[in-house]
DNA sequence: ATATGCAATAAGCTTTACTAATGGATAGGC
DNA sequence: GCCTATCCATTAGTAAAGCTTATTGCATAT
């Protein structure tokens, strides 16, 4: 049986003129395509396509080929586009919500994923806390939405969310905790740093009761220390600005960390640092959203992207 | 895009009603009909078969796909016949012949796989000796002959093969001669013998004049003696049972060594086996059948089945 | 209870398909 | 006429896909 990709292959090849082109098309490379075309070509014992100087044009066989090419991968599409219709995936809406950080990493890529295979679902996102975003949900304003709780603390929110019935949690990500210095700070020359040792700095943090501001608290009282807060913000590039502007060192998990400012330095804790689990939580059973199995199923995917590329 | 060949798996699943025959009828296992289901189900999201004790049943979605998959086939096929009646592998016919030893062991490889693929090709095949055959492949009462050479050899008829003009040579196969001999023969312990320590030996041989007879001759007097001729036979189940009958030893190429008696041995001969190089041949350029250049293919494809599997 | 038929999973290996790097041919600029 | 830009082919190396073997688990029939 012919190989559907490589028909796939020559079609751009022929649709493009060239080789190359065809390569720039497919997001391949001009080797890729010129083996692929040419297994093609050993496969049906013919030449397909007629080399030329500037390019290549189709021979009687590659022509015919190609003819039958379009109907498949036309019959190839509507078989997929009712799969969707099934899957309830042609129409209707998706609201989201998601803490600010994820809404300016993880999101946006998974929207555009999700855009690109659905574009007939009307796609909304809000930004907010977990703690306000849960009850939304469960309230039904929301049909799936993303959270983040610490794992070791006895997080009101996070034994609500297991223990509701209402609710599935589905865990994305795993976001570590890395610590913020200004450049010249004296501990920037080590690459790995304990908690205790920062006992005297001022802390730059997020709003006083916030989740994340608890739990640096909580780790810091783990370690030895009360510590001194002398700034808080929410927003992340605020605290990037105060860190490297001297006010203190600051906490910053690695989602915020797609941007570092040059004047920053950022460093791992040791032994493990402090991690934030990164979660999606959608309504059971029959209050799930037609939409929201395959939007979670990208978020996957884009967070494996995420995975294993710490350079701190 | 849907990977079509998991859409062809599908489909078989479907006819068949469990992944078990599915995979037989596939020449697969159940196993690789399983992940190719599993990873199929994965890509849309949704359940295509509904697992039911006695095998399986398809769902919504999993018909809408198996439809789809019928029609995409079946142009798929069309596509693959219109490109055969390009080559003009529709209808027409395809003269053939080979020497005895292939005829009964490459070409009906061949033949079948061939058939299977171009079922409109009337193929013939006539047995003979290369110098037989040869000079019908120059007059045009052939359309492909399987012949073999001795590489070391003046061979007369490979002379010719290589200047003529008209005919085009391929080497398909390289194919060693071993030492048989009575299983209760007092060198039949040792796992490779030296031509040199056979030369008291009787041997069997092909019939006087021809090239293998002749290559064997040569091949003795390299090693310094005549041998001693007790018998003469073309066909080499005689020849086995010649040798098991203590009558001599003999050479038996490795394509005849198919099917090997229980009562003799086949050892290899030191340091290098004499090598017999099978080629085939065709009429060059204009003359060359259509239906030619498939078989050839399907040749050299059955051929490569041949390779490094030698056992003695 | 046990055997049987079927699917899922794990681990290992082979094959396929891609990238990167390089070579060779041809047309067009200068 | 030579240089250079533009293409395609080829080779080697690597990552991913796909297959096999072996094992497990489940449900029904004996």
């Amino acid at each position: 049986m012919l190989n559907v990709n490589r028909l796939r292959v020559l079609r751009e090849v022929a649709n493009q003129g060239s080789f190359s082109a065809a390569a720039d098309a497919l997001a391949y490379t001009q080797s890729a395509v010129s083996q692929q075309i040419a297994a093609l070509e050993a496969e049906v014992g013919m030449t397909l396509l007629e080399r030329r100087p500037r390019g290549v044009r189709l021979t009687a066989a590659g022509r015919t080929l190609v003819e039958h090419t379009e109907g498949i991968l036309a019959r190839l599409e509507t078989a997929e586009t009712e799969l969707e219709e099934l899957a309830g995936l042609r129409g209707g809406a998706l609201r989201m919500a998601s803490f600010p950080t994820a809404g300016a990493t993880l999101m946006p890529l998974a929207i555009a994923k999700f855009r690109a295979k659905h574009p007939d679902v009307e796609l909304t996102l809000a930004e907010g806390e977990p703690e306000e975003i849960a009850p939304r949900l469960q309230a039904g304003e929301l049909d799936l939405a993303l959270l983040f709780e610490f794992a070791d603390a006895s997080d009101p929110l996070a034994e609500n969310l297991t223990r509701s019935e209402s609710l599935t949690r589905v865990e994305l990500l795993e976001d570590p905790l890395y610590l913020a210095l200004p450049r010249k700070h004296p501990l920037a020359r080590r690459k790995e740093l304990r908690l205790e040792e920062l006992h005297t700095e001022a802390w730059v943090q997020t709003s006083q009761l916030s989740p994340c501001a608890t739990h640096v608290v909580r780790c810091c009282h783990a370690a030895g220390f009360e510590p001194n807060v002398s700034f808080e913000s929410d927003d992340y590039q605020t605290v990037q600005g105060l860190v490297a502007a001297g006010v203190g060192v600051a906490f910053i998990p690695e989602l915020a960390l797609s941007v570092v400012r040059e004047d920053i330095l950022v460093r791992a804790l040791a032994p493990a640092p402090p991690v934030r689990q990164v979660i999606v939580a959608v309504p059971s059973g029959g209050r799930l959203a037609p939409a929201a199995p395959a939007m979670l199923q990208i978020l996957q995917e884009a967070a494996a992207g995420y995975k294993g590329r710490r350079s701190y």
